[in-house]
DNA sequence: GGGATTTGTTCTACAATGTAGGACACATGC
DNA sequence: GCATGTGTCCTACATTGTAGAACAAATCCC
């Protein structure tokens, strides 16, 4: 499996920080939060549904919330394959930036 | 500036790490090493050359080398931008991982 | 000299990812 | 009904990732 690309990298870690009740307009503004700048809609869908067709993540519809403009979600979770991503992604992160620290620091 | 894609921060930390010596070939060992898979060639330079274009490398010619088949390299180190996009990435690996880490071990 | 071999770079084409914008759906409030 | 709030999907295009072949120039060795 071909290494996830950055923004791929940012919503498997926001659906993973809201695991199981991550949904698309959710995952848009924590991975906004994270970048520290506006995250389209449309990229944050589009990257969902990619993930999913990799079978990084899976979903389920929802039933609507009784409140005001309240519709139907699609939640996500992450599955195993997702979880191993991300972990091997830590693992690689760790190698990446732990070793000597005298170049990166500008 | 857009966020580098994850070969291109593998490329510039290969520079990085071997500032103002760091030559095609070279980059393309280390990478794939640090990757644990062979980097194609053309992968490679393409990813150098992106670099340099967006300001983050530049680079120069040498002599070549007086050993068995030694010609002419083109060495790269980075700029100040590319050290500033470095750091920031740095930073960044560790806002994403270094919080709470009860996600990302599979 | 000249082919085989080694090291190195460049070019071209295509696949995957990143991005934005608009269209669409369906709740509630009035 | 229709304005408004929340949510999703679709389409098009830009950027980045990837591989392979072509090319260039040096040494080796007969």
């Amino acid at each position: 499996m071909r290494t996830p690309g950055s923004l791929e990298l940012d919503v498997l870690v926001a659906v993973a920080q809201h695991d199981g009740s991550a949904y698309g307009l959710l995952v848009r503004r924590a991975v906004s939060t994270a970048r520290g700048s506006e995250l389209s809609v449309g990229a944050a869908y589009t990257t969902l549904s990619r993930l999913e067709a990799k079978g990084l993540l899976s979903s389920r519809s929802t039933e609507p919330l009784p409140v005001r403009g309240g519709r139907s979600r699609r939640e996500y979770r992450l599955t195993a394959a997702g979880r191993e991503v991300l972990a091997a992604e830590r693992e690689r992160a760790g190698r990446r930036w732990g070793g000597s620290p005298q170049w990166g620091q500008a």
